[in-house]
RNA sequence: AGGGGCAUAGUUCAAAGGUAGAACAGUGGUCUCCAAAACCAUCGAUGUGGGUUCGAUUCCUACUGCCCCUG
């Protein structure tokens, strides 16, 4: 999807972070402050259903700031960067048309990704059939022989993917045989992608400590708030686990102590250590990531300067707003 | 207070008179259509003081701490 010339240069704000760092409360203020339109870039979030799981921001929280990306989808159907990509372009356009400013809030940095350097995803399979072939053979054989196969038509891509990780491995072997061409080839050019953009990309961070607590605090409210009621009634509507709703952090493990597999304990347990996990692997991602601007919460605090102060000041360096 | 038991990594558990293993946690990383997913790597321990021994963390002993029983 070529951009035209008039399109590039959009103003882009993007505000994210590991979880449970205080995003949704930051990305109203500043909505309000720029004149802003929030796009979710949250993977659970577009579900209709999991408000309680996904710490889903409620209505009345929203104040006003128009919201995109929440509540568009059933937990029975499939998302993924793809559709997401697709989706947050649309909001983004309207938004523009609006003379608005679009604001990617929200922690899955794959799908922040795919937004600001604008990834080519074509290819467009709908059909699912090989992958599954793929992973039966996987299973039945193992692992290295998905690898053989890889090396035998992609031996570069074999460098970065270990032979254990059969959904890349899988990805990969897919991706030849759909287009013809490497994807260690195509991730090479993609790599080189300037974004279209002129964004401010902001990650919210604090103390790891201090992250690790209020993840175990949300989960304890989670809880409270009737995490497995709302569970249940997913499981009611037909959500199964091999669902991608159902893969969602405290989805998972709840679904599993209604299956009788777990003590509710031990699910609890499950969620605070696979959230911090998350939250761990986030940070990693957005290390890795350029032009990231760093907002450490606990510097704030210290030095008495406002975070969205600080935001704002960088927002008009940058000439996203004036 | 008396009797008994146990002290090994942050936690739960192994092992051994001669380089102390694992799981989980923790930490670092990979990631370009399942990404709240999948995968990789890595740090880290014999409670304290004596004794026996070529050599002890292992055997003996005192201390400290914890647990159980009796009162």
């Amino acid at each position: 999807m070529e951009l035209t010339k008039q399109e590039a240069d959009r103003p882009l704000v993007i505000l994210t972070g590991p979880t449970a760092v205080g995003k949704t409360a930051l990305s109203i203020a500043l909505a309000k402050a720029i004149n802003g339109e929030i796009i979710s870039a949250d993977s659970m979030q577009v579900y209709r259903h999991m408000d309680i799981g996904s710490a889903k921001i409620k209505t009345e929280e929203m104040a006003g700031v128009p919201h995109h990306l929440i509540d568009v989808l059933e937990p029975t159907e499939a998302f993924n960067v793809v559709v997401f990509q697709k989706l947050a372009k649309e909001a983004m356009k309207e938004i523009y048309e609006r003379g608005c400013i679009p604001i990617l809030v929200g922690g899955t940095g794959f799908y922040i990704q795919a937004v600001l350097y604008d990834i080519d995803f074509t290819e467009n399979d709908e059909d699912a059939s090989l992958r599954s072939e793929l992973e039966g053979l996987a299973r039945r054989e193992g692992p290295e022989i998905l690898y053989e196969k890889l090396k035998a038509v992609d031996p570069d891509a074999c460098k970065s993917i270990h032979a254990h990780n059969v959904k890349r491995v899988i990805r990969a072997l897919e991706f030849y045989e759909k287009t013809g061409q490497r994807i260690s080839e195509h991730n090479e050019i993609q790599r080189q992608n300037i974004s279209p953009y002129r964004f401010a990309y902001f990650v919210l961070n604090d103390r790891r400590e201090e992250i690790y607590k209020r993840i175990d605090i949300r989960v304890d409210q989670m809880m409270a708030a009737g995490l497995v009621e709302e569970v249940r009634q997913l499981k009611g509507m037909g959500c199964t686990k091999d669902m991608v709703s159902m893969q969602g952090l405290g989805y998972k493990e709840i679904l599993r102590y209604l299956e009788g597999e777990l003590t509710l304990e031990e699910a609890i347990y499950l969620i605070k250590r696979d959230t911090r996990h998350f939250a761990k692997r986030q940070l990693t991602w957005f290390r890795r990531e350029k032009d990231v601007i760093w907002m450490e919460k606990g510097n704030f605090d210290q030095c008495g300067q406002n975070v969205l102060d600080q935001m704002q000041e960088i927002l008009r360096d940058k000439t996203i707003i004036l």
